[in-house]
DNA sequence: CGTATGTCAGTGTTACTGAGATTG
DNA sequence: CCAATCTCAGTAACACTGACATAC
């Protein structure tokens, strides 16, 4: 009567169902990943913002939220943490009132280098079931279906 | 110094990004399982709990958590739903004290061959930009992680 | 005694909704 | 007038933690 203790078998309906897979991969991810993040108290909208911030240079949150798949709700409360950080920086846009103007300072650039060296070794620990060619394929995949369901 | 319009670019470091693009595409998976499932008044751990009962018969709540991947207290409160809503019977076991013993009832089969149709139709919409081959690959490709990320 | 189970209360992250005030 | 921006308050779903009482 003793369950065996083989592990966990899920119902055979989800094994191959890609809205369960794609959010179990993406459960596991997120944990490693924000292990990763922990140390440093950032979590994934900090990365997605700071990321973005540094490789387009001083912008608007509404541009920030979309170019990040971030609510421009969301997007106040992470900047306000960041902006306590230290790590950005909230100006007012002279050219148009309604804004702000975001900028990425040197200690959120520092940050940055150290977040993206604990993401690194987080794909690493994901995909450590792949092949080289495998992750290719992956990524392919995925981001066929990211870019469908963006393009509105 | 407008913005264009072209829509959301995400930063070049997250395009490639297996973590990034896995919680994209698994945020857009789980809108469309919600839109099906919201018109019956279910969400996905209640789906996950009916397809695990249907498949392996009356079993314990523990089983269940471990089968679907549900914590032990989320399980409880799921349960308690599905026990109001009149989908499934929870009894004591009279052979080990400490559990309970769920068991689907003939509601509980019944809605869930529909939702079983409205998660078909999700997986459609989600899939639509692949082709049979690539549908079949992911699934291979998230199947391999997530098997060596739960094999603990 | 240690372990498993069910339950409860609480937290954190991501994602979303609705509303308001300001400005273009 | 309409549209965009920023902000605030609140909600939902999923995932997780710690604790407790009970039973094996």
């Amino acid at each position: 009567m003793e369950e065996s203790a083989v592990g966990p078998q899920s119902p055979a309906r989800l094994r191959t169902t890609p809205t369960w897979l794609l959010s179990q991969a993406a459960a596991q991810g997120h944990r490693l990943v924000a292990d990763g993040f922990g140390a440093l108290g950032v979590r994934g909208y900090h990365y997605r913002l700071l990321a973005a911030l540094a490789e387009v240079g001083p912008t608007s949150q509404a541009d920030l939220g979309r170019r990040c798949g971030i609510d421009r709700s969301d997007v106040v409360a992470a900047l306000n943490d960041l902006v306590e950080k230290g790590l950005v920086r909230r100006d007012p846009d002279p050219g148009d009132r309604r804004r702000n103007v975001v900028t990425v300072t040197a200690a959120g650039r520092r940050d940055l280098r150290r977040l993206d060296d604990a993401l690194d070794r987080a794909q690493d620990a994901l995909l450590a079931p792949l092949s080289r060619r495998d992750r290719d394929q992956l990524v392919r995949l995925l981001s066929t279906l990211v870019e469908h369901h963006t393009a509105d």
